[in-house]
DNA sequence: TCTCCAATTATGTCTGGACAAATAGCCTTA
DNA sequence: TAAGGCTATTTGTCCAGACATAATTGGAGA
């Protein structure tokens, strides 16, 4: 309990007062010289435990007004995005990977303006399906711009799913993501082996690098089964 | 560009070596008495600069190993989790509340498993229709436990929403999401405006404070038009 | 009374030096 | 050869002091 970095002893201290509610939001707690007197040590080592729990959005500085316990809102909601291999293993249950279709197609109008290109230029198009146990777990739809990856167009992506090749290949650095619902209609109801009319849960992903757009999937799964799950928190 | 704090230009300048792939996921990189020399400043500022990197995802570090450009795996997804009037008027629409039912009432059996409480005991229910121009954007189905929120039994939710009121009086510390997607069916479909079978996005929310179970909350929305969206990347 | 400037004060950052802790690699010894 | 211990290296943290920067507040002047 004590053999803790200081900075960090601090921090755990401030959090508990606000946590236990002897300071409430909006409380001006006291100076970091004030601190350093109190906790015995260097103004600096108070400074970044105070600087690191404004970071976290615990509390809220400014100069010469002061520190106080920021007031709780604007969180945010933190999903992990694993690979779905390891996602499915996770819950103990056996993953298989099928590559569906492989080809060098004219982009449609839509994708095209996801990929920034215009429609009619061909990207790599690759349709895969995850299992979890033998069931479908996933159908992903995926587009990948040859011009940001050219190396894709040397994989077969029979082997190894885009998203490890990708990942291990080409970094992204930024991503956006867009979930939403929809029912089963036609060639994804019958991939996911679900009826007409049953609910699918899709997550929209577009990864960009320094080069430009990287690529762009949308992933369809079960929606009554599956489940995006987060424990978490503040910020 | 160049009037940033040193701290921060460093960090910057590392981040673009990792971004433009001169460094790659795996290479070591200098020590931090080199990059001091390098940078011409202190080793502490290196040190702040690399130390927050790490913290971010982008380097691994390790006592005598050394500093290593870190494999972008892992990452996650950060969702915004803001009022719902904000998300509305954020679009420009014009926001609506209304509370359909305020009542205490015996716990179903899986609403009593998600407070921790006994089935049969009773809580605050509230449902709830938020709308965006009129149209209904999202239906609230919530649970509130008076055992942790007695305050909870004095107000009557028909000027302000739960959310903001909970905000407001019950900070929470710790939550889990869960996305999923379903149909529309019954009084969901009627109260939402959808036809029976449309898609349905929900998002399932459950908050702790140090008292125990704060709430437990299901929010429906119109799955085809409905995003959660997310403009996001590493860790 | 109103406006604007300057003093004050709290936070933000840097320095350069010190010691602590982890650990890879080597060296000794059984 | 294997086990155990030593050492050099690298990161992790702290400190005390200094200066920079933002922002409030009170006072001087119009």
């Amino acid at each position: 309990m004590s053999d803790l970095a200081p900075y960090q002893r601090i921090k755990d201290t401030l959090l508990e007062r606000v946590h236990s509610g002897l300071w409430r939001p909006g409380d001006s707690i006291p100076g970091e010289q004030q601190l350093a007197l109190d906790f015995n040590c260097a103004r600096s080592t108070v400074h970044r435990a105070l600087r690191e729990l404004a970071e976290e959005g615990v509390l809220e500085r400014k100069r010469k007004t002061g520190t106080r316990v920021a007031y709780p809102t604007g969180r945010s909601l933190a999903l992990d995005i694993s690979l779905v291999e390891d996602e499915i293993k996770a819950t103990g249950a056996s993953y298989q990977y099928q590559l569906l279709e492989r080809t060098l197609a004219p982009l449609p109008p839509t994708v095209a303006a996801h990929l920034n290109r215009a429609p009619g230029e061909e990207a790599l198009h690759l349709l895969c399906l995850h299992y979890a146990d033998r069931h479908p777990y996933q159908f992903e739809d995926r587009w990948i711009d040859p011009l940001t990856v050219p190396e894709a167009l040397e994989e077969g992506f029979d082997q190894i799913g885009p998203n490890p090749w990708l990942l291990k290949n080409v970094p992204w650095t930024e991503a956006e993501h867009v979930i939403s619902a929809d029912i089963a209609t036609g060639s994804v109801a019958a991939t996911l082996g679900l009826k007409e009319g049953e609910p699918v849960l899709i997550v929209e992903r577009r990864t960009w690098n320094a080069k430009g757009t990287v690529t762009t999937v949308r992933f369809h799964h079960p929606g009554r089964t599956h489940r995006l799950r987060s424990a978490f928190a503040p910020r």
